[in-house]
DNA sequence: CTATCTATCTCGTGC
DNA sequence: GCACGAGGTAGATAG
């Protein structure tokens, strides 16, 4: 991992042209050769870059380069695609290198997985009575998240986001339309499970029979050693 | 900008939970507050990170902490949803901070837009005799990119993107349909024009009658100083 | 390997 | 302000 600070312009030439005048900035090579170059600020994408595999070869630069100021250019060319990053380094500020190892890695705990997995064991969450059929129930357009029966013993195909936007709604329709066809399930009602429901989202569902369910993921997970440590 | 190797732990707790065991790692912190933790590989997404507005606070350590090896927690909390990251230090193996500026931005050249507007310019790309009736021409579910007549005097549509995917195919294929519907405009066919169009892509378009057109963006654009200035 | 889907997506644009 | 769509999307997962 090498971090410099250095007054460059860069030039971009792949999928799209790109230039950047120019500035002040940070070049962070890491160690698979992959170049970021960040301004101080925006969020985490960095204002251009080059990602693994690829090779950065430093360029002595012509009379005319020079000429404009430039003491070296680097040369970033992709493996696969040929794209090409060429910083134009005109002042070095600062250059560090480090050895960092290798990254044991993030765990997560909280996408839409984990909330599947806690309502199919909570399924009870739903209303009494309703028993879980099967989670990653298939179908010809693609798995439902949750298929269950209510009291009654009719059938109940529950849509899961964790924001439930409109997308996820029309994606229920498209299974309830489906399923519905189907003469050993129908008839067959909706419910949309997320942790927030925009109210759009919930317009249309309600709109379409579709029953909305807000879930409390922590309240689901019961009290939760992981977080409490964070305080 | 302040840069900090150290190695340290990793906590963020928001639209969900996330921990990064201890290792050594980059901490760029950049002026408007936001903080990113970069491994030494991966791409450019960092680990972890906090976009702004946030703030950052450094906490001194409890007795168990210490005992742990932490000398100092950075306790980063995002201004509107609360969203929390909490980076316990373990040892700082360097830390230098630089004053940036603020950065002109990038210029970019070569989306689809840039084609849209060739396109429309060299209409004869499409063969001898085609006019231009309009770009973004309206209907009722959405702009169709380009609206066009052969040189028989026939309506074309044509959906431009820069790289040619099936969903591509889709969109020009509803807008016919919808085109067709219309007896000043029918009989209308489509073109698909992009940089990069997909086997499967093509297959589907001229499986529907659609006609598949490869733009090259450089000839269109024509000799290119921009371009040139990379090599 | 490819296809598909999620994302602490980010980032623009139009309303 | 929020909804919508594109991205040099990246990253994970299933087939």
């Amino acid at each position: 991992m090498r971090l410099v600070i250095a007054t460059c312009s860069v030039d971009y030439a792949g999928r799209l042209s790109a230039h950047l005048p120019l500035a002040t900035r940070v070049i962070m090579v890491k160690g698979d050769g992959s170049v970021l170059i960040h301004s101080d600020g925006g969020s985490y994408k960095p204002l251009n870059w080059m990602p693994p595999p690829c090779s950065l070869e430093v360029l002595t630069p012509d009379a005319e380069q020079v000429e404009a100021g430039v003491i070296e250019t680097w040369k970033v060319v992709h493996h696969k695609t040929s794209d090409l990053l060429m910083v134009n380094i005109h002042e070095i500020h600062s250059d560090h290198s480090h050895h960092l190892g290798v990254d044991p890695g993030l765990i997560k705990d909280g996408v839409e997985g984990d909330l599947q997995k806690l309502l199919a064991e909570q399924i009870e969450l739903l209303g009494e009575g309703f028993t879980l059929v099967r989670r990653e129930y298939m179908t010809a357009i693609g798995p439902v998240d949750i298929l269950a029966t209510d009291s009654g013993g009719a059938h109940v195909a529950i849509e899961i986001k964790r924001r439930g936007d409109i997308d996820g709604v029309e994606q229920l329709t498209r299974y309830l339309e489906l399923l519905n066809r189907d003469p050993h399930l129908a008839p067959v009602s909706g419910v949309y499970a997320a942790q927030e429901i925009k109210p759009q989202a919930r317009t249309l569902a309600e709109d379409r029979g579709i029953r909305c369910l807000v879930l409390d993921y922590d309240q689901m997970r019961g009290i939760d050693d992981h977080h409490q440590r964070l305080f």
